[in-house]
DNA sequence: GTGGCCATACCGGACAGTCGGTTTGCCCGA
DNA sequence: TCGGGCAAACCGACTGTCCGGTATGGCCAC
């Protein structure tokens, strides 16, 4: 094993699982190197700063879920498909990495304003990429235009943010329920004509 | 002016301000009461602790909002119309008070687990009320049963959630402009039938 | 003069980050 | 093969700072 990446891990994930349960300002950097099994030196070896780990979470999630959205807008599907999928694919990663997610929409606040903007620049890459779906759908006449875009963009997006607060594990494929009944809703509410989808997710939560 | 209630309110708007800015933690009781033009030790005269600060705020939104909710459902409206009158409200009145929706939001997690419980059984509280509007809606048919009712009423919270990261105040109509158009996306989402609410929602927002 | 209301000075502790020093692993010349 | 030398990895005690909370004293109204 490469000692370095071992132990670049084992802090990276110590520190996510302590800033979710007790938040950032309240777990100390001891606390951190302490569970990850390592020192205080070798935690500052490899990350600058108390804020630099948590910018690094951050920065992980914004990068997977931006290239996965990047290489569902690149396929050949429909609008309608490609949004449908979208949706469905960033709630489960979302799902997956709940902890990084209460993090982030917990404390990103924390970071200096330098990084925050950085923050900022990603998500908002995200969300235009995420809007021009829904603007190509809105051309196709799919989607209403009775509402501003941004806030169709924001309902959705709201979702992902709440999901950390109310959604716990209970089965190992509820996740991807939850995922599909939430497009479901989401999209209903968009969408210009009735979706015929209702039949597909009562089979699927049976 | 009683000097009392005038301080405690200083000390409160103060803190309510700096908290959506800086965050809970990043703020000092110093910077608070300075910006309140009172002392450390006149804040500690009517505050036991900085946690009682932050408690002080949710316990007065949750109240609020509570008994709002409270009068809606003692209507006689039908469950429709009580229930849109409920969404449209919770989401004029969080605009409202944006600042303490994002200190909520954001720092409640940093509060000690006795007073945790207590914001958790009011919220609780408030999401059954709403959710047993839901559930009459159901039996009357209106609303579709095929997705759980928790994740249709996670679906509408998530917009509250949400709605400190977004939202910024541009006309003084605006707030119950989006008030609608949320409701509308929430709505249309859950319900069986079409809503005919397009038109009135194209109407105003012209 | 006495009791709420408030100012000021101060305490104790926690915590991020540092820094001198030690170990580990690798390369290279003989 | 071996050993010497060097750089990166790692250790952990220490420090300066900041901050929540308190103790004490005064002031003013009644």
């Amino acid at each position: 094993m490469a000692p370095n990446a071992s132990v670049k891990d084992a802090v990276r994930t110590a520190a996510v699982e302590l800033f979710a349960r007790d938040g950032f300002a309240n777990t100390s950097v001891q606390q951190i190197v302490d569970a990850a099994g390592v020192t205080k030196g070798a935690m500052y070896h490899y990350f600058r700063s108390k804020d630099d780990l948590l910018f690094g979470i951050y920065e992980h999630l914004l990068t997977l879920q931006g290239e996965r959205l990047a290489a569902i807008v690149a396929t050949r599907d429909s609008t309608a498909q490609k949004l449908r999928s979208a949706c469905v694919d960033v709630i489960e990663t979302s799902i997956e990495f709940l902890a990084e997610g209460t993090v982030f929409f917990r404390s990103a606040h924390m970071l200096p304003a330098e990084k925050q903007l950085e923050v900022k620049h990603r998500r908002r890459a995200y969300n235009d990429q995420f809007a021009a779906l829904v603007e190509a759908g809105q051309h196709e006449g799919i989607y209403r235009t009775d509402i501003p875009r941004a806030v169709l963009v924001a309902n959705f997006f709201s979702d992902l943010h709440y999901l950390p607060q109310w959604y716990s594990v209970d089965g190992p494929e509820d996740g991807n329920l939850i995922a599909l009944q939430l497009t479901d809703l989401f999209l209903t509410g968009i969408s210009t004509t009735q979706l015929s989808s209702v039949n597909t997710l009562t089979k699927e939560s049976q």
